[in-house]
DNA sequence: AACAGACTCAACCGCCTGGGG
DNA sequence: CCCCCAGGCGGTTGAGTCTGT
């Protein structure tokens, strides 16, 4: 296309694939399986390049691949993923068993992204972004006269993999009340007796498996949560004005959240997590309590 | 029917990361 | 610590398709 090569791939096909490259490289993963894909080609007899093997594979030959409309419910998942973490497409494909982050991606770009900045502008749930309505067709308007305080656009994100509870005698809180202090020492109390810390403070989950039994839907890690993104985004606000998240720069990220809102998560989301894992609605519905939460004033 | 513009999405790109030597 | 390589990621492209005139 309009870049020159990665690498030379002079006498390999290029572009759509035919009926019989995919029939090739779909019976040599069946019996090989996944995986060195750089050689995989020579091996097979393909004349492709082994990135373009694997895009192939990942993208739409692979068994588990659901092909056809994204649903309601679908949609709805993506748009407040994409709120909660930008554009890591993979990881929101994480979520949505079956869908590529391609497919989710281009879904985004052609029709979300367009219906999120057209149809929701005024919707704190979703991305806000400021109306081009001058541009001609662009097939990613989402990527239009990018902004300099766009905050969900951003490739290279922090992850934050350790959270910060401190011990609740650690908690002085400016201009709070004996009894709010209470409140959040209670809060923090509810998380450790879900959780455990290590010497440190840091969250820990007591074993591998109860980390991953205790992930959102099917596996959503609290480590996959980004909080830089939430803490650029309009939550910043309004968890500063109510001491929400109380972030410091150079120190761990300190969270501190209301007594409901801990119970919603605690008790609504985990403690169900075998019913929950296949259900979209529950981790919706965890969203919009979330967000109901943190907006009350 | 013919054309142009809009739209879709598979495929490609460069960059980044993690593992191994 | 550095280098190399394989794999993974998000951004971008353009051929094919759709739609309006």
């Amino acid at each position: 296309m309009g870049r020159s090569p990665c690498c030379s791939k002079e006498g390999l096909n290029r572009g759509a694939w035919t009926a019989h490259e995919d029939k090739i490289l779909r019976e040599y993963i069946t019996v090989h399986g996944e995986g060195r894909w750089r050689n995989l080609p020579k091996t097979a007899g393909l004349k492709r390049c082994g990135k373009s093997c694997r895009l192939r594979w990942l993208n739409y030959l692979r068994p588990d691949i659901k092909r056809g409309n994204i649903t309601s419910d679908e949609e709805e998942l993506i748009i407040r993923l994409h709120n909660l973490l930008g554009n890591r497409w993979s990881l929101i494909a994480g979520r949505l068993p079956g869908r590529t982050d391609n497919e989710i991606k281009n879904y985004w770009n052609t029709n979300l992204g367009k219906k999120v900045k057209d149809g929701h502008k005024t919707s704190s749930t979703f991305c806000r972004r400021p109306s081009n309505e001058n541009s001609t067709r662009n097939p990613m308007p989402h990527l239009a006269n990018p902004k300099p305080d766009s905050h969900l656009v951003r490739t290279k994100a922090t992850k934050c993999t350790k959270v910060f509870f401190p011990h609740p005698s650690m908690l002085q809180l400016p201009n709070k009340s004996e009894e709010e202090e209470k409140v959040v020492a209670d809060a923090v109390m509810s998380v450790q007796m879900e959780l455990t810390t290590n010497n440190n403070g840091f969250l820990s989950f007591p074993d591998e498996e109860k980390q991953l039994s205790a992930d959102m839907l099917t596996d959503f890690n609290v480590g996959d949560i980004c909080f830089s993104d939430l803490l650029d985004s309009d939550f910043n606000n309004i968890c500063n004005d109510q001491h929400l998240f109380s972030p410091c720069s150079d120190q761990p990220f300190h969270l501190v959240c209301s007594q409901e809102l801990l119970n919603n998560c605690t008790q609504t989301n985990f403690a169900d997590q075998n019913s929950a894992s296949n259900n979209l609605h529950s981790f919706i519905s965890f969203l919009d309590t979330t967000e109901e939460t943190l907006g009350k004033s």
